[in-house]
DNA sequence: AATCAAGCGT
């Protein structure tokens, strides 16, 4: 509305006269104009200084108008931004690498692809600026076709060697899961600063490829003239915590306190979050509570890292302080938050805060959501319900399918519901999402009822179809060697006959406890854990090899880690501490003590980077 | 006058 005056105001000033215009003094009030546009503090300081502009008969400047255009950016004014430039009869490059860099923060990036698509009809050559900023409207949307054009338009333009450039182009293809086209970016770059770099290993990190992006952080420690920053330690503690690797993020964690002069939340949340992934949920915690006002992100972590350590209750505990703090949970929050009941079967909380999300906190429920309470209730055993909730969700997205329906698939079978596992089952291979996991577990729920006719003829059905089971595998780290099990044979593993003795032992005395691995959720990790074929449960699973094996380890005194396909197994946390029971000593916590190397902020951890 | 990197879910 405010814009709109202004547009009619200086409508009316084109249709006054010259000499009624205010003159220009030779002492430039334009400088005046722009030197305060440049200092300008609050928005209605931009406001005035448009209304002068406007009398002074100066917006049709383009100088002043840009400068006019970027101070109403500055306070997140876009509508009014987009107004300002609409109004200058010649908008240059500047003008609209402004406006398109404006939309591309506020969650408008197809309007700055519009716009740079507009440059053309009116005569104007992008500049490196722009085409930086049309790289990163790219990035946003990971939109690598639009990315790709923009990329060859760069060649084109000879701004191929641009450093900023090709720095935003490695992080467009990261972020539009191209990371080898990233990786073939940053090796033709010419220069390279800590940017480059650090996108680079994001764009590993972001990738499922924390192994590079570990290895490339080590050589960017080789170049003693860039420094690695906040952003760089974020991504490496990201990397370390989808691998699972402890050793390397406990390394990073001493960096981060030697080597930044200070820690932002989000390193301090990358590191909360690599710490929970790790195992080391009371680390999350000290890393947490040194947060003065953790903000919704932090909070966000640490709910969800409680609530995979089975600690429902302190999920639910620091949602609630959250709120109490005021601090606003989005859609993330809540997936948390049902996550902690569903694995800690607080199900009718569950169904309590999925009810409040929207009507409290204004959180739109989508399939996220719903397929953690279908998650839960069938954890419970509640699979009717279960069933008729997951029927009523609309899905569209193939990857939500296989969640929800995986999930609905994979309680049947725990609870023996063979109608509901069909059922689920070609809803997943109708969908063609996880069709080879969808045969195993529909064919595993037949051997569940004893029906083995049915058992054979899925079998028959997939080598039909040509699936195959792609081997699982599972692995420890141990000092900072990985140890890699596949599910077979138990001569091809280290110590195979100790480890055997140890599963023996263990699944013993589990059962003795009542770990039967019919109840759902947690102690499933002796019994059918992995999907896996036939042929592997004749021989062992690859988690039970690398927990076996883990276990031999600690019993020699070794601190170890479980890790099971990138990330902590929630359920092997279950198993040490059943193992900690049997063995009368409290393992876990005795070997997850010989890392405390950070006491009041020093550190005397191993040179590791 | 305008351009590049980071953290929370499955």
């Amino acid at each position: 509305m405010l814009a709109g005056q202004h547009k009619s105001l200086a409508l009316g000033l084109a249709l006054l006269p010259l000499s009624q215009r205010l003159p220009q003094t030779h002492l430039s009030p334009k400088n005046d104009f722009v030197q305060k546009l440049q200092n300008i503090e609050n928005l209605g300081g931009v406001i005035s200084i448009h209304g002068r502009l406007l009398k002074h008969g100066l917006l049709g400047d383009t100088f002043i108008s840009n400068h006019l255009l970027n101070a109403y950016l500055k306070f997140h004014r876009i509508e009014n931004a987009r107004l300002v430039f609409d109004e200058i009869p010649q908008p240059n490059v500047v003008s609209f690498t402004s406006l398109m860099a404006g939309f591309v923060g506020h969650q408008r990036a197809r309007e700055a692809l519009v716009l740079f698509g507009r440059m053309p009809v009116d005569e104007i050559m992008p500049n490196e600026f722009t085409f930086a900023t049309a790289v990163n409207a790219c990035s946003v949307l990971a939109h690598v076709e639009a990315g790709r054009q923009v990329h060859a338009l760069v060649q084109t333009f000879g701004l191929g060697r641009n450093l900023v450039i090709t720095s935003s182009l490695v992080d467009m293809y990261g972020k539009s899961n191209e990371t080898n086209d990233a990786r073939r970016v940053f090796d033709e770059m010419p220069d390279r600063n800590i940017i480059s770099w650090s996108s680079m290993i994001s764009a590993y990190a972001q990738n499922a490829r924390g192994h590079e992006a570990l290895e490339l952080f080590c050589e960017l420690l080789k170049d003693n003239r860039l420094l690695p920053n906040q952003f760089t330690y974020a991504s490496v503690l990201n990397a370390c915590a989808s691998l699972g690797r402890l050793v390397a993020g406990k390394a990073s964690h001493a960096a981060v306190i030697r080597r930044l002069p200070q820690m932002n939340e989000v390193v301090a949340s990358a590191l909360l979050d690599m710490y929970a992934k790790c195992g080391l949920i009371n680390y999350s915690c000290t890393v947490f509570r040194q947060m003065e006002t953790p903000s919704v992100i932090p909070y966000t972590a640490m709910i969800v890292g409680a609530a995979k350590h089975g600690l429902g209750r302190f999920s639910l505990e620091l949602f609630e302080e959250m709120t109490r703090r005021g601090i606003r949970p989005n859609d993330v929050t809540f997936i948390g938050v049902l996550h902690a009941c569903s694995h800690s079967g607080l199900v009718d909380f569950g169904i309590d805060h999925l009810n409040s999300m929207r009507e409290r906190y204004n959180v739109v429920p989508d399939a996220r959501h719903y397929t953690c309470v279908v998650d839960m209730l069938g954890r419970a055993g509640r699979l009717d319900e279960a069933y008729r909730l997951a029927s009523n969700i609309l899905v569209e997205n193939g990857n939500d399918i296989a969640l929800l329906w995986g999930s609905l698939l994979s309680a049947s079978r725990t609870h023996g519901r063979l109608d509901l596992a069909v059922e689920a089952g070609n809803r997943l291979i109708e969908a063609n999402q996880q069709v080879t996991a969808a045969y195993v577990t529909m064919s595993n729920t037949y051997a569940v009822v004893g029906n083995w006719e049915n058992v054979h003829g899925l079998r028959t059905e997939m080598k039909k179809r040509g699936l195959q089971k792609e081997p699982g595998c599972s692995w420890v780290e141990i000092r900072s060697t990985t140890y890699v099990f596949y599910a077979g044979d138990i001569s091809l593993c280290p110590r195979g006959a100790e480890v055997m003795h140890v599963l023996k032992e263990l699944e013993l005395r589990m059962r003795e406890r009542g770990y039967t691995g019919r109840k759902g959720g947690t102690g499933m990790v002796f019994v059918d854990v992995e999907e896996e074929a036939k042929e592997a449960i004749l021989g062992l699973h690859s988690e039970r090899l690398a927990l076996g094996f883990a276990l031999v380890s600690m019993a020699n005194g070794v601190t170890i880690r479980v890790m099971k396909n990138l990330r902590m197994c929630e359920d092997c946390h279950v198993a040490f501490k059943l193992i900690s029971d049997i063995v009368g000593r409290d393992l876990v916590v005795r070997d997850l003590n010989r890392f405390h190397h950070f006491r009041d902020g020093s550190c005397s951890c191993v040179d590791y980077w």
